[in-house]
DNA sequence: ACCTGAACACCGTTCAAGT
DNA sequence: ACCTGAACACCGTTCAAGT
């Protein structure tokens, strides 16, 4: 009963790149990070390890390519309504966030991925369109994008571990708070939510003095 | 002459936790943080591997101690000159980067340390305590540190990142660009600059505001 | 107190060879 | 086109035993 073809997988069909990449995203979300091996992806494939090699050049590329996975449902078009462009940016930061929260340790891995330039960051440059179609200048726009990005990676990898060690019950006397001070995963969200609109809010007031500087414009 | 001792190792002394730390972070230095082995590091130590386990637990705890030793040049005290509270908030984002910037993969080093609970936040907590002592009210002063504490450690593990990948001459045809679109190094810090200033500000305004609201004061 | 020696249960990757 | 089988050069960690 421990057999390769007994855990599930089909056993003499060709696999395709996505079925390689299901594999991997069910580790994943099931065994977390560090079980995500080549050898474990074989197995649960009912393949041998090498055969992975002829579908991904390395593990470094068949990591890029679950990342690029996981970040699908955040290219979503940024719905060109009216609203308010500072909602429209928070609402992209909110979703990007969601996606990396829907797999498990997804923030550490896209991190790395990303890092290593070897998934295109889509979200930072969603968030950079929908900013300077707001008018804001465009250098202001790709840095306040890069801030953004890097503020939900970061935040959202410290997330996914407090979370992981927290069901482990270890952590013994570290303290699992939140950065406002509160106590558990609820106000998780009220704090992300905060950050972003420090962020998003020093990007307006940027605009808003450079135009002041700049235009001399409506001064009421 | 590929013996132990050969490698400059002395043969027979006693090693203290310091001396582990010190083997890892040349390790980490010179050859990157993959190559950060327990087997490399007892190597340059002239001792077996196992011998490691007696000075630290497992890999992570070493790890973690070599995280420390990396920001310690951080916990530098803030300095209580009566300079805009804004500018010491920004200095000490900008040393605790430089600490990061001082040795090869540190940031990722410290990014999954400080992930996993095992150091301890110091640059955070200076950020939050200079603001609060700035009269920034305690949650917003905690939420702006978290923010910069994440993205410190997010832009500056892509930089270095780069600085690796464009070292070794490969990265192809990924563009290796600044944030704000332009081309090299120089800017990168001038880049950083500007995120930390988006979230500094937004954090102003938003005092400032609550001010406004709150006590109907000074209004010229 | 500090370390050795040997083992256990793993890794990623390569490559000739099969179908 | 897709995969096997076998090997290579590694890992972190444990544990009895030495000094």
């Amino acid at each position: 009963m421990g057999s390769a073809e007994a855990n599930g997988a089909r056993p003499s069909a060709r696999r395709s790149k996505a079925d390689v990449v299901d594999a991997a995203l069910g580790i994943l979300d099931r065994q977390g990070l560090p079980d995500v091996t080549m050898r474990r992806i074989a197995e649960v494939l009912g393949v041998q390890p090498s055969a992975l090699y002829w579908h991904f050049p390395n593990k470094q590329t068949l990591l890029a390519a679950v990342s690029d996975r996981i970040l699908a449902p955040s290219g979503l078009l940024p719905s060109d309504d009216i609203a308010p462009r500072t909602a429209n940016i928070a609402g992209i930061a909110s979703r990007f966030r969601d996606c990396l929260l829907a797999y498990r340790d997804a923030a550490e891995l896209v991190s790395s991925s990303l890092a290593l330039g070897l998934v295109t960051p889509s979200a930072q440059h969603l968030i950079a369109d929908v900013a300077i179609r707001a008018d804001v200048p465009a250098p202001l726009a790709r840095v306040a994008a890069s801030t953004i990005t890097h503020y939900v990676l970061g935040y959202t990898f410290h997330e996914q571990q407090r979370m992981q060690a927290d069901s482990l019950g270890a952590l013994a006397d570290v303290e699992s708070l939140t950065p406002s001070g509160a106590a558990v995963g609820a106000s998780a969200t009220t704090d992300f939510h905060a950050g972003i609109g420090l962020i998003v809010l020093g990007m307006s007031v940027s605009v808003a003095g450079a135009q002041d500087r700049g235009t001399r414009k409506t001064r009421r």
